[in-house]
DNA sequence: GTGAATGCAAACTATTTGCAAAGGT
DNA sequence: ACCTTTGCAAATAGTTTGCATTCAC
């Protein structure tokens, strides 16, 4: 579950990797992990204005860029428009996103789909190297 | 396998529908069902012009939208840019995209991914409504 | 003949790039 | 002080809309 703590250990590795830690940073990482929901770049701007007014829109794209080449935001597809952005708390997760409320649980993927993935290497001769699994529906919450 | 035949069968299903046969449609058709990798819509329109000159972006885009809702053509999430369009041939299709050529292969999905829908469910009260799964990688052809 | 469908131009949305100024180390 | 990072403005890409004309039926 994303939290504080994780927004910490985020910021840990941009530092490890000899990024700076700047206000604009902060602030969008802050606002990130404490979504409970996925959010487009314009959504992300608006939160993390909130503790970084001066903030610009192109910041929040070049550090989700960022981020996710380190692993740590997930890129979703979801309509309208498409890109949804999540934390990632899970090496290889997936995520549950609910059409009501946008709320987004990650899991742990990819096991269940060996048999599947064997299979069709098996009767087509693809060699499967990543996967994109989503599950939309409802959350507990919205039933 | 998507070919002439599925191409027919889609103008069939648009007549059924009550939509006229109009050129640029057959056009768009015939080219989607021929290809044997995704298409962006510009892709799309290039194509559908060998054989209908005049053709217009803005009815590929609205002829998409179209086989969209008929369930004739599936929307995939591919870099770059996101969106590519490949014929629909199963009631519940998955894609097998090549990452190297960009050949689309369809299987029949969702089997493999009961149980762990289900044990989601049960662990989160998440009601699953719908799926996106997407495998990347090499066909055969291009390893 | 009539209404659906098309193509153009223009509007809009989403995203990227160039560059001078600001800020972290 | 140095070099990364930022914000603005402008460029670019992708997609949708308004409207007069064309075309399938």
């Amino acid at each position: 579950m994303p939290d504080l703590r994780s927004a910490d250990r985020a910021l840990e590795r941009l530092e490890q990797q000899g990024y700076r830690l700047t206000r604009p940073r902060r602030a969008i990482v802050a606002a990130l992990y404490q979504a409970h929901s996925w959010l487009r770049p314009e959504d992300l701007l608006a939160r993390a204005r909130r503790t970084c007014p001066g903030l610009g829109l192109v910041t929040v794209y070049r550090t989700l860029t960022l981020l996710e080449g380190l692993g740590l935001v997930r890129r979703i597809h979801v309509e309208p428009g498409c890109h949804g952005y999540a934390p990632a708390g899970l090496k290889h997760g997936h995520h549950l996103v609910c059409r009501s409320c946008n709320r987004v649980l990650e899991f742990p993927g990819g096991e269940d789909l060996r048999p599947l993935i064997h299979r069709l290497a098996r009767r087509t001769g693809f060699v499967v190297e990543d996967h994109v699994l989503e599950l939309t529906g409802r959350c507990a919450h919205c039933r």
